[in-house]
RNA sequence: GCGGGUAUAGCUCAAUGGUAGAGCACCGGCCUUCCAAGCCGGUAACGCGGGUUCGAUUCCCGCUACCCGCUCCA
């Protein structure tokens, strides 16, 4: 796919999202405000079964009897919700805290507007004239030390005081791990195990852009998984391959999919080990991909730090940072966040391996990878343009519609019966508005799998129409034998 | 943060210094027995704030949002 047609599905994506209620930009009556997003309708439906199937797939469907092939033992999983707003020391026990807090100073100049670090400027270079520090050359017009802050600051308490800030949270997993002694001490869980929480991050980019690929408030859901340390790598390869099953299994099967591990160069200082799960998102220039999850093996960094104290890498390894005063930098708990194995009489801090993703990206891929433009031959045989969104059922906002052929001869009524008894089990829709083929177009645009309509026959011989989305074909299927038909259709979904 | 572009109805577009039309969509009606039919009627827009002007959607300035290229991306 060329630049162009990437930048026309694009906007046929964006398009589309609005027009069917799928996404709205945030405050949009107002003007709108970058990088926050509103879930429309259809939206909150697509996005739900998508966390959803997530949570079943990860946890309550997971099986922690079986060891997965290849594995040394089975696994446990639960699952946590913490809160956004967390003691400010989780964030500078962390690394967050400095990682995210920079003085930056920018220079002004014609054809440099370059951007420094204040701390480094004395080793930095001024690009107009690599000899000189920024500030040195004469046409450096260089910008106050400017706080550059990628955590949103808020206040805990009525009153605004340095004392009570605090953060919203740049990502779900330190909750985990601030709770890692209180799920081993309730949940009747020994390594390995793994705790998943879905919920709310938020980061001040930069630069919010490519519609919600970017934005400041999003939703992650992670898993932090605690193994032994000598058992890490395999679990790690296990997580990995198996979260991009997860993706491919829901439909995101193209070659716009990949598996990328990091280079060495590209790993965090404290990981041994990372893998991206990206998609080549319509938007990004041609090429490129753009990150759904990353699977990172963490080692005991973050345990030790809630332990410790803020890590950094030195010539041996991890050690505590400290400050002028041989004094920690940024203190951790000081609680005890190692494991004991009753079984090998062992002490260790377990290692992690977390699997870290993105609901909105992961939403927008598959959105993007569904929109689909094909011809369907109308009743002369001629040829139509539809757009039809081909997502997998489990994703699709609305399972099935229930449509009257006609608006008469007691077939809506009939159909409203219908419809009300599979709303039972399946989000579905009643549509009597419009010729039948509009009304097919309309769910097709919306994604519903399968389009149950009721006509003359199902009076006279009990029997529906069911008509398959991606094929446009139709089966005739009895109504006693129609909630069946859709649960395997559908998945049981 | 820098530079460029864009902003008119739910969507896609048009016109205009004298407050705006269309197609599609949507709603109501007629018709209609399987893939965007037709007919009648209807709802609905100049991103926000200033300025110039008798009068601004149109010209100018600022802001915001989106797109493109940089910068950034833990």
């Amino acid at each position: 796919m060329d630049m162009a047609t990437g930048r026309e599905l694009v906007e046929k994506v964006v398009s589309l999202c609005k027009r069917r209620g799928f996404i709205f930009p945030s405050s949009e009556i107002y003007g709108g405000l970058g990088g926050f997003w509103d879930y429309g309708p259809l939206g909150v439906e697509l996005k739900r079964n998508l966390k959803d199937a997530w949570w079943r797939d990860m946890v309550t469907g997971h099986d922690d009897t079986t060891a997965p092939a290849g594995l040394p033992s089975p696994y446990a999983m639960v699952g946590l919700d913490t809160t956004i707003i967390m003691h400010p020391q989780v964030w500078k026990a962390s690394g967050h805290y400095d990682l995210f807090h920079d003085l930056l100073v920018d220079c002004r100049a014609e054809g440099c507007k370059a951007r420094f670090r204040a701390d480094q400027l004395a080793s930095s270079r001024c690009p107009l004239k690599p000899s000189k520090t920024p500030g040195e050359h004469d046409a450096c017009d260089l910008t106050e030390p400017r706080e550059f802050n990628l955590m949103f600051k808020t206040y805990i308490g009525a009153l605004v005081d340095p004392e009570s800030e605090s953060y919203l949270r740049p990502e779900t997993a330190q909750g985990i791990f601030v709770n890692f002694k209180n799920v081993l001490a309730t949940a009747r869980v020994r390594l390995p195990f793994g705790i998943a929480q879905i919920g709310k991050s938020f980061r001040n980019e930069i630069t919010p852009r490519y519609f919600t690929f970017r934005s400041r408030e999003f939703e992650q859901m992670e898993i932090e998984f605690f193994c032994r340390p000598e058992e890490s790598d395999a679990w790690y390869t296990f997580w990995r391959d198996r979260r991009f099953a997860w993706y491919v299994a829901l439909g995101l099967d193209s070659d716009r999919l990949r598996l990328r591990d990091h280079g060495s160069d590209e790993l965090s200082h404290y990981s041994c080990g990372t893998a991206d799960i990206e998609y080549a998102f319509p938007f990004l220039p041609r090429g490129e991909f753009g990150e759904l999850e990353g699977i990172a093996h963490r080692g005991d960094f973050d345990l030790r730090s809630h332990m410790e104290g803020k890590l950094i890498r030195d010539d041996q390894g991890l050690a505590v940072e400290l400050d002028d005063r041989g004094r920690p930098r940024h203190s951790g708990s000081g609680k005890d966040l190692s494991y004991f194995d009753e079984e090998t009489q062992e002490r260790f801090i377990p290692h992690v391996i977390e699997p870290s993703a993105g609901a909105d990206r992961a939403a927008l891929a598959f959105l993007c990878e569904a929109y689909t433009e094909d011809n369907i031959p109308d009743e002369k045989g001629v040829p139509q343009p539809r757009v039809v969104l081909r997502l997998h059922p489990r994703l699709a906002p609305v399972k099935a519609a229930v449509l009257p052929l006609i608006r008469k001869e007691g077939l809506p009524e009939a159909a409203q019966e219908l419809y009300r008894q599979l709303k039972a089990q399946w989000n579905v829709a009643y549509d009597e508005k419009g010729s039948i083929g509009r009304r097919y177009r309309r769910q097709d645009e919306s994604g519903t799998p399968l389009c149950v309509t009721v006509d003359r026959e199902t009076l006279a011989a009990g029997t529906v129409t069911v008509r398959d989305r991606d094929s446009t074909t139709q089966i005739r299927v009895s109504t006693k034998e129609l909630t069946s038909y859709l649960a395997e259709r559908l998945g049981c979904y």
